[in-house]
DNA sequence: GTCTATATGATGATAGAC
DNA sequence: GTCTATCATCATATAGAC
């Protein structure tokens, strides 16, 4: 199906080069068509741009249900560890995947922003709460040591999406066996 | 001096909407004269874009280096804490600054990249080996526990970052508070 | 669904008067 | 240094033939 490559494409050069970056030509040009041909499939670049963040934020959610279910019997530090080291690997495999996401929840376009903010932020703010969740359940069973959960959830994610932005940034893959150690620090700072 | 005011706007602008999202009329009209007065201060669009760069490295790193002065005499928590915290207030107080910094180190404009590299990460690289440096020596004196010092630095990082992300992104203060919780947590793993 | 041709508008940049 | 006028280019988008 064309439309799927159209996204695609689409999705690499949005990753790579913004919203406003990147034209139709481009995209075309390298999925094989004409520019007026994506026309065909998508009423308008904007509808392009949110049918590929809808689906990335899609994939995304849908990985982390993934993984919130295939960890429930783990113990505290397992599933927590296992879940930051799994959405890294996630990226990792899929660097553009990662780029995409990260600029399009900083720096949405700001004609889309309240579109946006409906598929990706509720969804961030929906994971938030499930870690807190967690982070409440070992505090409980005593397994974490005592503290404010959500705050813990907090420090969790800014550790997951520094880590994210720093592995973007750096072209070298230094920072992907750092993920243990970073992973190793901040467990020893939570557990009880 | 308009110079001034010029790049005031345009980081303001470049902040907001990024370097393809801002037009130099916008820019222009916000100034109070016309788009191509511009010219008269700056060589192109580009040119006007890198000076603004160079300005909020500059200014970022010599904040850097400030703090690693005024610190100089703190013991290892209360050193590595005070740069924490006050990297964050130094954005609190310029969210616009904040979000051209990330916004340029992440996704730059794929014709600077070369550019900014020069003018953006080798000084992230340098301040990465400073903070390095103080863990070192925290290990040395038995004040940190045992372990890689530049993992302890990327950690470090990876938290200041992953917060700094967070903030642009929550457009409540939440996570503001947020930072002496998420400091304490990462202490609570590293030291001894 | 794809193409060619074209409309329409915005952008970065320049020329030249004051 | 500022302006008006203008250019060349490139963007999104549409019309209509095949």
């Amino acid at each position: 199906m064309t439309a799927k490559k159209i996204q695609d494409v689409a999705l690499k050069y949005f990753s790579l080069k913004g919203y406003d970056g990147t034209s139709l030509a481009e995209i075309a040009e390298e999925v094989g068509i004409k520019k007026p041909s994506i026309y065909a499939h998508f009423k308008s670049k904007n509808e392009l741009f949110l049918a590929v963040a809808q689906d990335v934020a899609d994939r995304y959610y849908e990985h982390w249900q993934e993984l919130l279910v295939a960890t429930e019997n783990f113990d505290y530090e397992q599933r927590l560890y296992e879940i930051f080291r799994s959405i890294v690997a996630y990226f990792s495999n899929d660097r553009i995947k990662v780029a995409f996401w990260v600029r399009v929840l900083m720096f949405p376009p700001p004609e889309d922003k309240d579109n946006l903010l409906l598929i990706f932020k509720e969804r961030v703010k929906d994971l938030l709460e499930q870690i807190t969740q967690i982070f409440e359940q070992g505090i409980k069973d005593g397994a974490i040591h005592n503290g404010i959960a959500k705050n813990m959830a907090y420090a969790y994610f800014c550790l997951l999406d520094g880590y994210l932005m720093r592995a973007i940034c750096s072209d070298n893959e230094e920072y992907e066996q750092q993920a243990a150690q970073i992973w190793e620090n901040f467990w020893y700072g939570i557990k009880r």
